[in-house]
DNA sequence: TATGGTGATGCATTTTTTGCATCACGATTC
DNA sequence: GAATCGTGATGCAAAAAATGCATCACCATA
């Protein structure tokens, strides 16, 4: 779209803060970019950026500028979307932020799916923390977020909600593996095993273990859940997941029990998915999002809201 | 603006229905406008335009490209409204439309009072019958809307809402002049001047005859309000009104009396302050739209929700 | 069959945009 | 303090794009 690039070029320059290097990224040279931005400027009747020796910054007026200049990308890929989706055959690019715990196990399943049906529908997956997904939603960089937490801002529209209850996982042969259900309490003194990210299911652990008034005895840290649930096979340590992704894992060992832990020590992760409020998603999104819901009622239907 | 003069071209050919006309109108020759037209569809990959020999007409892409740039046109608007706030002074436009029984009492008022504290905001008014003004609410043609009837579109968002009594007046020697409250029935064989809109205020007394089986003796019909008051004060007809036009009338004239029709009769008038649904508005018309709200409450408390 | 309307297209012209070279300014480095 | 590096702004010529004229092909109507 040739009056999109004009509106794209804006956008790139306050993303990099600069207009020589936003050209260069562009493959076009930084005079021609200036002076986009200058003749922009004199139409809107006020600077948008100001100049710093350092390279440029977005402005109040700017800000409101790009935030319009980036919803009208948005939406006009989602008409364009349409058009296409009129043809009869769906095409189109979904983008999903969520997670990283999220991101790996329910999410490849679906989309799986959603391809087999619809193969010209690609797809972007970006595994980030919270606030940066929400960022990304709001600078509508993402269509989708599959994202942690209780309490969401107000632009958001939560799709659906999921409360998972943490669940720990031991040898079989581990002492409280027989238990039907695990206190926290229980687990003074015996080795285990963390997620590194410092939000979701490892916010939620710390949250069970300050309510508590106790400590656990962290032996190893890893962000890799596989590699936990490996590592739990060799040692009799204890390690921390939550449903969703151990059901759609490829194989789960069978050395290993999963034993939800008394919700009396630890809240529930709270899942939503959500997209942006206010907007329209493209058609291949939309129809997705629709599949995700659709998919969580029927795997959850007591969890799901 | 220069990419929107682009998008405003192609809207000018979606009315007019005419390459060639909407060239004429945009003062361009006919062959760039079409051009236009052609490196646009290239762009979208799909025609926007059916070819008719008497011209073009949308298709169904062109219809959702079309509503999608008429969007961002408005809310380009509202981007650099909301801009020119930031410098302090408020500048702006804001577009009305409404009902003709609506438009000439209670909105003058209103515009001249913000106008005394906003002289840089300018207005348009547009009296319309509701259907057009629905219309024009949808093509993202006004900002702002007063029109009757109690069901709505939902693609509307309704700000307020007041329910109004249709008042009958008469020369204050009138046999009937004396009563609190009047009876459909008591006006049998009395003439009466109706009003002409085939909606609105006409519909209500419509409803009323209706509902209670029996026919007024019309006399004579207008669509000119204050002709009906002037009429009035010469020969004993009966007329019908709803306070939020008399209320700002610049002078009653004092022969006249004003009663309220018994609500076992004839409904009572929804009046809707609305505006379109899922778009931000710009400063000016947020703010007049605020007074307007605000300025209902006050004078007709217990009739606005 | 003639006429008046429509949109499409080839070609020369005009307008706009682009790129190079260069300037002016500020920060950083030596 | 001077040199250097990076930044955005600007004058001027070349390249690219948009425009306008003349004309074609088509269809409906008279």
């Amino acid at each position: 779209m040739r009056h999109l690039t004009h509106l794209k070029y804006i956008d790139v320059v306050a993303r990099e803060g600069s207009i020589r290097k936003a050209a260069e990224k562009l493959n076009i040279t930084s005079t021609a970019l200036n002076r986009r931005i200058l003749s922009l400027e004199e139409e809107v009747g006020t600077a948008l950026f100001e100049r710093l020796p350092s390279g440029v910054r977005l402005n109040t007026a700017g800000e409101l500028f790009i935030q319009h200049i980036r919803y009208q990308m948005t939406d006009l890929s989602r008409v364009l979307s349409q058009i296409a989706d009129l043809s009869g055959v769906r095409r189109g690019h979904v983008r999903i932020h969520a997670s990283p715990e999220l991101s790996s196990g329910f999410l490849p399943e679906q989309i799986a799916a959603y391809r087999l049906e619809f193969p010209s529908v690609s797809f972007d997956i970006s595994a980030r923390k919270t606030a940066d997904t929400l960022k990304a939603l709001r600078e509508f960089e993402t269509d989708i977020a599959l994202v942690f937490g209780d309490s969401l801002p107000s632009d958001v529209h939560i799709a659906a909600s999921i409360e998972q209850r943490v669940h720990a996982f031991m040898q079989k042969t581990h002492p409280l593996a027989r238990q039907k259900t695990l206190r926290l309490q229980e687990m003074i003194g015996q080795p285990v095993i963390l997620p590194q990210s410092d939000e979701g299911l490892l916010g939620l652990i710390e949250a069970g273990q300050t309510q508590s008034h106790l400590v656990l005895n962290q032996a190893i840290s890893t962000d890799d859940f596989n590699w936990m649930l490996n590592y739990a096979c060799r040692e009799p340590v204890i390690g921390f997941h939550l449903p969703v992704r151990l059901l759609y894992a490829r194989k789960l060992p069978d050395e290993l029990a999963f034993i939800p832990i008394d919700e009396r020590d630890m809240p529930g992760g709270l899942i939503h998915l959500v997209h942006t409020k206010g907007r329209v998603l493209p058609v291949a999104a939309a129809k997705f999002l629709d599949q995700l819901v659709q998919n969580l009622n029927q795997r959850f239907p007591e969890e799901t809201r």
